[in-house]
DNA sequence: CGGCCGTACTG
DNA sequence: CAGTAC
DNA sequence: GCCG
């Protein structure tokens, strides 16, 4: 961990009573409003001097209301025809700023038009009236099982310009320059398949694309504050088999991380994608306390710290440390001595700590040079490359994924027992935890692996072994990063398509979550043009960090 | 309410 | 098959 | 957890 100073959480909500809401009677509008958060609109309201009543009085003086809810509404929820003038009418985010800020905000900036709103816009829904590329007619789902769609260019482009609408977070973003997620919210893909260009060959590319190439060296972590909170949230909830929960913790920890601006209330938590009302609310909560109740309770609960250190234990998962825990296992030393395990286990328990531990890239780059050169001495003309984080730039590294292919389509074949005799011989490999060795198409090796010299620690190494026309897909896939990949296969999915490591394939039909034809390979000679087909930019590996 | 990537090993 | 991992 |  880095020696940060971090903000003193104590000093908040000082002992001090403050009354600057003294006066402010509000009605507020529930529609629209999660009862967690109207529960601490209330509270804070009268804690800080206010007052509020459920039903429009002569006493009141503000009306507070979610600010996309239309007037109409209100009104006809109140059952009056106008709002008196006196009133303030105003959105939410007041509220929220007062609290913030601890002093009675001016109103200006959030009054809500008591006008009736004349017809707007309304740039959404009207869909496909546009001309659109063949590619995105296969996006289009209405098309009828196999018969005889069988087009699409061998290198299908799609020409496609990245449109903003009316919301304006997403022109901040833009604003800031800040490569936007394509898809992590489903958003952006639709307004993709919305807004396709024909007749305009050359001029997608960069440019046109809010994601197309930055985001190397902005940066980021202005909300680390929060996301590590949630991280250690996550930690927990693996652990305990909540995995779904851990997921959605995830999901929001990674749209928080990229946000280019502090998020300071719930509104604009709440706003994002993947971000709910729970969720809000626990950001709000860090946010104003700079702690998280829920983990510290974690964090002093005895059985989530033990499920946590044996979780750390590669080859065990939430399901095995739960056993582990009550056979009544509480240490590392307890599992070593009394506990059932499985071979993985014990390299996993062996190595604890240093599987835990992250190298450097540099060291990262020797193993993959060590493996490298053992891969040509069986055959010179043998592709050996670091893939995951790696391949991604990143400083540092948990493990090495080495993926190995040959030009010629062929060579790769049968070679993994020869490489892995030939990295144990000369003492680099030292334990096997995956590797069906008996079986003649091999895929994948993992395994433990040390460098020569001294005070060098045990690194997890995998080694994957693919056929050269699986060798971009397997490239996209083994570089990641996990939730780039998902984004991608999400995409894919929504577009009749399926991608894994093998191959992009098209035509697929799916009956509800099933597979019931997996469809066609779609040939993809290169990460690029993987991407293409799936319609988004090509990222470059240390853009796909996410 | 159910889905939340798609796949390869182990025992 | 469930569990684990990538 | 979130989303549709």
């Amino acid at each position: 961990m880095d020696n940060k100073k971090r903000k003193l959480p104590e000093h908040f909500e000082t002992e001090v009573n403050y009354s600057f809401l003294n006066g402010v009677n509000a009605y507020i509008l529930k529609t629209g409003i999660e009862n967690a958060r109207m529960k601490i609109f209330k509270t804070k309201l009268t804690k800080y001097g206010g007052s509020f009543s459920d039903e429009l009085t002569k006493d009141t003086t503000h009306i507070i209301m979610e600010a996309n809810i239309e007037i109409t509404r209100l009104l006809s929820i109140l059952h009056v025809k106008t709002i008196p003038d006196h009133i303030n009418l105003i959105n939410t985010n007041w509220l929220s700023r007062c609290f913030r800020e601890k002093s009675l905000v001016n109103t200006d900036n959030f009054i809500i038009k008591r006008n009736l709103p004349h017809s707007k816009p309304d740039v959404q829904h009207d869909s496909k009236t546009f001309e659109i590329n063949p590619e995105d007619a296969v996006c289009e789902n209405k098309k009828p099982p196999v018969s005889g769609t069988l087009k699409m260019s061998p290198v299908c482009r799609s020409s496609r310009i990245h449109i903003h609408e009316s919301k304006q977070r997403k022109i901040e973003e833009s604003e800031s320059g800040k490569s936007s997620e394509y898809e992590t919210s489903d958003e952006d893909v639709k307004l993709n398949a919305k807004v396709s260009v024909p007749s305009t060959e050359g001029m997608l590319k960069k440019g046109n694309w809010v994601c197309a190439q930055s985001s190397l060296n902005p940066i980021p972590n202005i909300n680390s504050h929060i996301t590590e909170k949630l991280e250690e949230m996550v930690k927990k909830y693996e652990s305990t088999s909540d995995k779904w929960r851990a997921f959605g913790y995830q999901k929001a920890i990674q749209v928080l991380k990229k946000h280019p601006k502090q998020v300071t209330t719930w509104e604009e938590a709440k706003a994002l994608p993947a971000i709910g009302a729970k969720l809000a609310d626990k950001i709000w909560e860090i946010i104003e306390s700079g702690g998280l109740r829920k983990l510290d309770e974690f964090k002093s609960n005895e059985e989530i710290k033990t499920l946590e250190l044996f979780t750390n234990v590669w080859g065990a998962g939430a399901v095995t440390s739960r056993q582990w825990y009550q056979q009544g296992f509480r240490t590392l030393e307890d599992l070593k001595t009394k506990a059932k395990l499985t071979h993985q286990q014990e390299v996993g328990l062996k190595y604890y700590d240093d599987l835990l531990d992250r190298m450097s890239r540099e060291e990262a780059g020797e193993i993959e040079e060590t493996v490298r050169k053992t891969v040509e001495t069986i055959h010179p003309e043998l592709i050996a490359q670091a893939c995951g984080s790696y391949r991604r730039g990143k400083p540092t590294c948990g493990d090495v994924d080495v993926l190995v292919t040959h030009p010629d389509g062929k060579s790769h074949k049968g070679i993994f027992y020869n490489l892995i005799l030939k990295l144990k011989e000369q003492g680099f490999i030292t334990d096997d935890l995956v590797s069906s060795e008996s079986d003649g198409n091999q895929q994948k090796y993992l395994g433990v692996c040390q460098l020569p010299g001294k005070n060098r620690l045990h690194r997890r190494l995998d080694i994957i072994i693919v056929p050269y026309d699986e060798y971009a897909c397997a490239l996209v896939y083994f570089t990641g990063s996990a939730h780039f990949n998902r984004s991608l296969r999400h995409l894919a999915k929504k577009c009749g398509m399926s991608l894994s490591n093998h191959a992009l394939r098209k035509d697929v039909i799916r009956k509800g979550t099933q597979k019931i034809y997996e469809g066609t390979v779609v040939p993809t000679p290169t990460e690029e043009s993987v991407m293409t087909c799936l319609g988004v930019p090509y990222r470059p590996p240390d853009e796909r960090d996410h």
